[in-house]
DNA sequence: ATCGATAAGATCGAC
DNA sequence: TCTTATCGAT
């Protein structure tokens, strides 16, 4: 077939290709244009992995494996030359004749699935896919996690396995829930084998697809031996309450593809390229479950950085990266190491400290990106010291023209917010905490969620339980075990022996309330199939007198029903987006397959406060890492052991590579953990970074030569509160200062987290005692000035650390403090507490 | 059945 | 310090 043009004509084709992948650099080409067989990419830290996946998926679905092949449909003839010569060069659309020339074996966009960590990381790729491909092609390829993906097999083909198609899936209350019945059934003691730690060691044991009769066959020790006949019961629970929890999600579709052949090459033959990311997070299960679905083709990609696992504790094993090619023969691995997303500084800060790690495969990052600013290290006295100084700094960025959303502050455990909270709600400024709990967490709408789920699967006892009698409905504690107690008799479940209560005469007269709840439920039914899915829900609440009972309920019930508002519009927002495809069941694996950290938008301009592990995959031109104390980060658990210690040090890399522009550290010498205050030594990390890429800064309220503060003399600090106002807050979170206008930018919103709207003191404020020096003075100083009373008045003229110059448009007195509410120049309106806002009066 | 008091425990946390 | 769970009392 070949003739004069043909070498010439393929050196053409692959640069025609490539026109249409010219930003990347040649490594990210190699991985884009290596699409057969298996490929690692191992990718540092902001190495542009996610537009190597992008494009890598562009090039699959548009000229397959052609580029760098000599793979020719028909003889290449001297027009076809001119006319791929003349779209080259006039950068015009290739002729129809030539198209089927320049794509080997294309896949259709369904044919690629593209595997990731998170919800969000998986919109982001389809986003970004549909910019690239279109949105009808981008928009079919397969970017989901490998629990939606699981559960997506499992709604197919789940009931091979016993499991009914509408299967409820567990989160980890449900989990808790089932894993007490089962406690109460073997009658185990939750003091010898606490019942997280066992539904952990479940988790471990699923994670390495070991099924209950496998850990009943070989248990190591009496322990392990417990912990297996409590799996074992735990699992027979789900399955007859067709339930699964999140790792029987993989675990059930492994077992399902090796039972079933055909089911198992009906994905083969669709998925014909695979594509992993955070490979490196990825467990044993999930492992096999790559590894069976790529058996067809072979094509499996997989991108990850050894450097970046962090989730060890929890299953994932960092040897499915160190193996893979081991695992998939005839792998080849390429490394991404440019990094385009911070400075040099960051950077080398970066390979500082996670050099000192042993077990890696070794990489070291650089970037042509200039050198930047040192990493600040700023040693504070306490945790409001601490928070007072991201204050100020993001302040002055605010001034020189930054946004609120380009800072983030990261920590290690949620808890360690709280102080930033507090000082950010009364200075405030806008923030918002990503993680810690869900929306979908709360009470009421797990509960009015569980009358959803009872619709659609009404087998599930678990979910009976929990609103059989909420409200109330006469229906104790006795009868619900009677009641279980005959399903089980009966073999059948709950909600089935309320329909036929009468028949039981050992229901006594439960019976009536039973068979009214079973009234309930047909009425439900019936809503369900006559309404749509928005108004369903809206009518649920009404039926079960959910709605009435929180209407009864005084304050707290008035901002349930707020959230359970929250919960009917989106709702309406997922039928909307669903059209046709919406579906009760649809619904619920969202709600129960969504983080919080899939609601975080980066379009809102507040500051952003989360763990470093809700961090990963993220980034931000100023990052604060908080708490840099042996102790705290590290953690104190992870001392004594090497393996977690350096778990400990990946999330620290982690955290330090999500800066762009700055990078901020802090320490403090004193903090209060679990209401204790303690001294912590510097965290080890922050020696290990090379003092010349350090700039130190001490906190003006630190006596050099190791003196003592004057707060440490018997008297209480400033910031000393104690538990009462703390405790007061709640009066607040009812009040106006919350509702301030959305668009106002005060006040960012939570995310439904419940948490985020400040806990700002009502009682027994200290007045405000002005400042005279502006660094020495902590920020929000509450002085025991007693009597003295902050004096703000319309029209004055303020100066507010954070957001600098502004005048007073008003006043309002709030029982012990007062809202002032300032125009400032250069970021708007704002609203903050006089008495503890770092604002003094300027005029 | 519901409220209030007291005791225990508290990481990191995707899906 | 703060939350959540469980128990005991009405």
């Amino acid at each position: 077939m070949a003739n004069e043009f043909t070498a010439e004509f393929l050196t053409l084709r692959d640069r025609y290709i490539e026109k249409g992948f010219g930003r990347l650099n040649p490594v990210q080409k190699e991985a884009v244009f290596c699409t057969e067989g298996p490929l690692l990419i191992l990718a540092g830290a902001g190495s542009g992995k996610t537009t190597v996946l992008v494009n890598r998926i562009a090039n699959i679905i548009r000229y397959g494996s052609a580029h760098g092949s000599s793979w020719l449909p028909r003889a290449v003839t001297e027009e076809d030359l001119m006319e791929l010569r003349t779209a080259m060069m006039m950068n015009t659309p290739l002729p129809a004749g030539l198209r089927s020339m320049m794509a080997k074996d294309p896949a259709r966009p369904w044919n690629v699935l593209a595997i990731t960590f998170t919800n969000k990381a998986a919109d982001e790729l389809k986003n970004r896919l549909a910019a690239m491909l279109g949105p009808t092609e981008g928009g079919d390829v397969n970017a989901s996690t490998f629990h939606s993906a699981c559960v997506r097999i499992l709604r197919r083909d789940g009931e091979r396995l016993g499991y009914p198609k509408s299967f409820t899936i567990y989160d980890t209350d449900d989990q808790q829930r089932a894993m007490k019945e089962v406690y109460k059934q073997l009658m185990v003691d939750d003091k010898f084998l606490p019942i997280k730690a066992c539904i952990g060691q479940i988790g471990r044991l699923k994670d390495q697809l070991i099924a209950p009769e496998d850990a009943l066959a070989a248990p190591i020790d009496s322990k392990a031996g417990l912990i297996a006949k409590v799996y074992d019961a735990y699992q027979k629970r789900l399955r007859s309450a067709g339930a699964m929890d999140f790792d029987d999600l993989i675990f059930n579709t492994v077992q399902l593809f090796m039972k079933e052949r055909e089911v198992l090459e009906h994905y083969q033959n669709k998925f014909r390229y695979i594509l992993v990311d955070e490979y490196q997070d990825t467990s044993v299960a999930q492992f096999h479950l790559v590894r069976l679905l790529a058996g067809g083709s072979g094509n499996v990609c997989v991108v990850g950085d050894d450097d970046q696992s962090i989730y060890r504790f929890r299953g994932a094993t960092i040897e499915n990266i160190l193996n893979f090619e081991h695992h998939f023969p005839g792998a080849k691995v390429i490394r991404l190491e440019q990094n385009y997303r911070s400075t040099s500084n960051i950077l080398d800060a970066a390979n500082c400290v996670i050099q000192n790690n042993q077990g890696r495969k070794g990489k070291t990052l650089w970037t042509e990106n200039g050198e930047g600013t040192k990493v600040h290290h700023y040693e504070a006295e306490s945790e409001q010291d601490e928070a007072s100084h991201i204050a100020t700094v993001i302040g002055q960025h605010l001034r020189a023209g930054g946004k609120l959303r380009d800072h983030a502050i990261l920590y290690r455990m949620n808890a360690q917010s709280n102080p930033v909270e507090t000082y950010f709600a009364r200075a405030g400024i806008p923030y918002k905490i990503v993680g810690g709990q869900r929306f979908y967490d709360r009470k009421e709408i797990k509960d009015i969620v569980s009358y959803m789920s009872i619709v659609a699967n009404p087998r599930d006892d678990l979910r009976l339980r929990r609103i059989i009698n909420e409200p109330a409905r006469k229906i104790g504690a006795t009868t619900i075990e009677k009641v279980a107690q005959l399903a089980q008799q009966e073999g059948t479940c709950m909600l089935d022996i309320c329909a036929r209560a009468g028949q039981f005469s050992e229901l006594g007269r439960a019976a009536g309330a039973l068979n009214k709840f079973y009234g309930l439920y047909q009425q439900m039914q019936e809503a369900a199939t006559a309404l749509p899915l928005d108004q369903f829900v809206s009518k649920l609440m009404e039926i079960s007198g959910y709605e009435a009972m929180l209407r009864a309920s005084g304050d707290e019930g008035v901002s349930r029903l707020e959230n359970l508002g929250q919960l009917v519009s989106s709702v309406k927002t997922y039928a909307d987006q669903k059209g046709l495809d919406a579906s009760l069941e649809g619904f619920l694996e969202e709600v129960a397959l969504i983080s919080d950290l899939d609601s975080y938008d980066q379009d809102t301009d507040v500051v952003v406060m989360m763990t470093m592990h809700s961090a990963k995959g993220l980034e931000f031109d100023y990052v604060f890492i908080l708490g840099l104390e042996e102790g705290v980060f590290p953690s104190e658990l992870s001392r004594y052991s090497d393996e977690d210690l350096e778990e400990e040090r990946r999330l620290c890399y982690v955290g330090i590579t999500r800066a762009k522009k700055e990078l901020y550290l802090s320490s403090s010498q004193s903090r209060m953990i679990f209401g204790q205050t303690r001294r912590n030594r510097p965290s080890r990390f922050l020696t290990e970074i090379s003092p010349d890429l350090l700039e130190e800064e001490r906190s003006p309220r630190l006596n050099r030569g190791g003196e003592r503060s004057p707060y440490d003399r018997g008297g209480r600090s400033p910031y000393d509160f104690g538990g009462r106002a703390a405790a007061a807050n709640r009066g607040y979170l009812n009040g106006d200062y919350n509702r301030s206008p959305a668009g106002s930018g005060s006040y960012g919103q939570s995310g439904g987290t419940g948490r985020g709207y400040g806990r700002v003191s009502s009682t027994e404020q200290p007045t405000q005692r002005r400042w005279t020096s502006t660094t020495a003075q902590p920020a929000a100083q509450p002085a025991k000035a007693a009597g003295e009373k902050p004096k703000f008045r319309p029209g004055d003229i303020v100066d507010h650390k954070v957001f600098g110059r502004g005048q007073v448009l008003k006043v309002t007195p709030v029982a012990g403090d007062t809202i002032v509410e300032i125009q400032f120049e250069r970021v708007g309106i704002k609203k903050t507490m006089a008495n503890y806002a770092p604002i003094k009066l300027v005029k």
